[in-house]
Order: structure tokens, then sequence, then C-alpha cells
DNA sequence: GTGCAAGTTTGCACGCAGTGCAAGTTTAAG
DNA sequence: CTTAAACTTGCACTGCGTGCAAACTTGCAC
């Protein structure tokens, strides 16, 4: 376990990793079998094996159990943003992350728990995801330039990057529904790197 | 009272929209007092002259009601966008609505409501509105287009320009806090429209 | 008007959400 | 081994959101 990817792998800091996947995992698995309003926060506690007050110190909610998979994606994605040189222009560093960030799964998993979102509550923490990813971005390239950049000119690039991408997402949810194939995947993907493109491209219509 | 303007205007319709707006109004005004965990739903049925169950059948939650603001707002710039000419640029209609959309008071109360939005469950409530919003003007584009435009392309164009959008308020927020008065709202107004001129323009950095 | 049908408000009751608190259990470190 | 800090758990309490049925209001026809 290499401790510069694993940092603070402590028993503390590990248990409680797996005590939180193991919850956020228990909520997805009661959410593939059955309606989000036809389980309690009681159900998901017992099936991670943990009590009904665990879950409480590890999530505020079910929906932002399901959530934090979204969550996940979007920060893995933000970690290899970070990572792009600094004079590489915005939106091709969105193209190069939408299209390196690691395992299908993760982006099986977002395209997932798409699906599987239908009530209004669980839609609303997805968006939240989406916005707190927003702020983070837009937080790291207003660092970057370091004052140099027009406050207004980077919000907006942000917004209309990430409101694309979930456009993007929106779009590939309606042609394909629930299907997570590798091809499925691999066309979200393309969705995504286009939603973008037409960004770059600008919008004459 | 014009029946063009103010359709179905029955006693039954009348009261109605008193009671959702008297519900709202309380809702507002305590959130102006005090924080928003500091008060319940009855305080809000009991300050707007219903029983707390007459609350519920308005809305499912006092950060519903509070929203209903932002999606009035919303839905009356809707409705500008709705009657601008089919063969009008995207952008340009859009710059358009947000400039002629009807009284100040809307928009400062869409001000407010965002410097009121400190809680997690509101601001899930508020994005919520935006998202609306956006479903609603892309089922708009897709309408007019009738199956020419690629979806794709109108989706993200939406998903963008409701971004960029959601943007320029946070932008303001940032700038003017709590301040409402005529001069910050124009400021305002002025941002999303700049935001969206950005759109127009493209993003070359 | 009278009366009826449909829509609206209200009280009641119930299960569940979310949180403070205090007592128990596990982990890290001297 | 001991001790302090971190974590888990049970308990209790407030308030949310909803189904239900009884009152009440409105619209409409006779």
């Amino acid at each position: 376990m290499t401790p510069l990817e694993e940092a603070a792998a402590s028993r503390r800091e590990l248990n409680k990793a797996a005590t939180r996947e193991a919850i956020a995992n228990a909520a997805l698995n009661l959410l593939r079998a059955k309606d989000i309003s036809d389980f309690t926060v009681d159900d998901v506690a017992t099936a991670a094996g943990v009590s009904r007050r665990t879950f409480f110190n590890y999530f505020p909610s079910v929906e932002a159990a399901i959530a934090s998979f979204t969550e996940g994606y979007l920060d893995s994605l933000l970690a290899v943003l970070a990572q792009r040189p600094i004079d590489e222009p915005v939106l091709e560093s969105a193209q190069f992350a939408l299209e390196a960030v690691g395992s299908p799964r993760d982006l099986a998993v977002l395209a997932e728990t798409c699906d599987l979102t239908q009530s209004p509550q669980l839609s609303r923490f997805q968006l939240e995801a989406w916005d707190k990813c927003s702020t983070k971005i837009t937080a790291m390239a207003l660092e970057r330039l370091g004052g140099a950049g027009d406050e207004l000119y980077v919000h907006a690039l942000v917004g209309a990057v990430v409101g694309g991408c979930r456009a993007a997402v929106e779009v590939w949810h309606r042609r394909h529904g629930s299907d997570t194939s590798p091809e499925s995947l691999d066309e979200l993907r393309q969705l995504l790197i286009d939603a973008v493109g037409h960004l770059r491209r600008g919008f004459a219509s």
C-alpha cells in the first residue's frame, strides 16, 4: 500500500472508510431492489451491519448515501483536472479529464444511480453533488489564475461546462435508460466530450 | 380583470392562489427573522392563518415554499422566452428575456432569497428550481425545432445558459451580499446578460 | 332559494427522520 | 497496563410528512 496514494491509512481511517462504503453500498443495493420510499434508514443500517445511530454518523439521509457515488465520480474527475498543466485551455483540460477518468466502474455507478434517481429528494441531492463540483472547480480555477482572471468569466465558464455535462448525462439517460454496458458507457463518455466540444465551438444558432 | 391574463379566475382558484401566496410570504417573513432551523411548519402555518395540515396541501416543506419564489421568477422568464420569434437565435432570446422580465420586484425576491439560502436543504430546493427551468426551456426548444435540432446540442446549450446564469447570480451575491437596492439589482441583471454574452462569444481561453 | 356534487380545510394519528446525550467499546501511544 | 481519544450504540425527544374521515365552502341545476 503506497503511502502516497493511501494517505492516513491507520486502522481507524481504514475502518471508517470501510464502514462508509458498506453503508453506501447497502443503500445502493436496497435502491436496486425497491423504491426509495419503501425502505428506511433502519433497513440500510441493518444491511450494512451498523446501528441506525451510526448510519447518521456517516450520512444525514439515505439520499446523501446514494449521492455519495456521484460525488465520488466527480471528485475523481476533479483530481485529474487538478493535475493538468496550468497553461492548458480549460475546455481542453475538461475533455481530457472526461476521457481519462479511471475505471469504467466509476462512470458505470454514476450512470446507474442516475437511472435509479426517481424520487424528487434524491434528485435534489444529485443536483447538489454537481453543484459542489462546480464550486470546487471554480475555486481551483480562480486560485490558479491568482486574481488575473475575470470573476464572472470564470464562474460562467465553469457553470456552463458543468451544466453542459449534466445535459449530456441526461441525453444519454433518455437514450439508453438503464443500459450500463461498456458500449453504452462509451457513448456516455463521448456525449460528455461532445457537450464540452459544443462549448469550445460556441453556440452560433 | 382581463380574462386573458387572469385565466381561470373562479372564486376557488383565487382563494387557492391567495392561500398559496399567504403561506409562501409567511415562510419568507419568518426566514427574514430567524434561521430556518429555528422555526417549524406549525409556525409558518399559524403565521399564514391556516392549519398545519393545510400547509402540507400546498407545499411539501418550508424549503419548497421559499423556493417557490425562485420558481416564480424563472417561470416569468420562461413566459417571455416563449413569446420570442422562432427564428431569433436562442442566446439573443435569453438576453432579451433577462433584460425584459417584469417588475424589479421578482428579481429582488430572487436576490433576497438567494441571500437567505443558508441551509443545505434550502439550497437543494433552489437548485431544483433552476433545474426545472432547464427542463422546461429544453422542452420548449425541442418542440419549436420539431425534431430538426440535434438533441445533445439543444440540451447542452440550455444547460450551459442556465449554468451560466446561476454563476452570474452567485458572482453578484459574492459582491453585493444582501444589498437589493435598485442599482445593485441593475448590476445583477447586467451580470446575467454578460454571462450569456460570454456564451455567445465562446470560451477561447 | 334548495339541494346536490365536487373541491377544500381541518384534526387526528401514525411511522419515521434526524439529533443530543451519556454510557459502552475500540484504537493509538506512552 | 494504562490512559486518552476516537468511534459505536441505545435511548429519548421533537418535528416532519401523509392517510383518513369529518366538517365546511363553492359551483351549478332545478
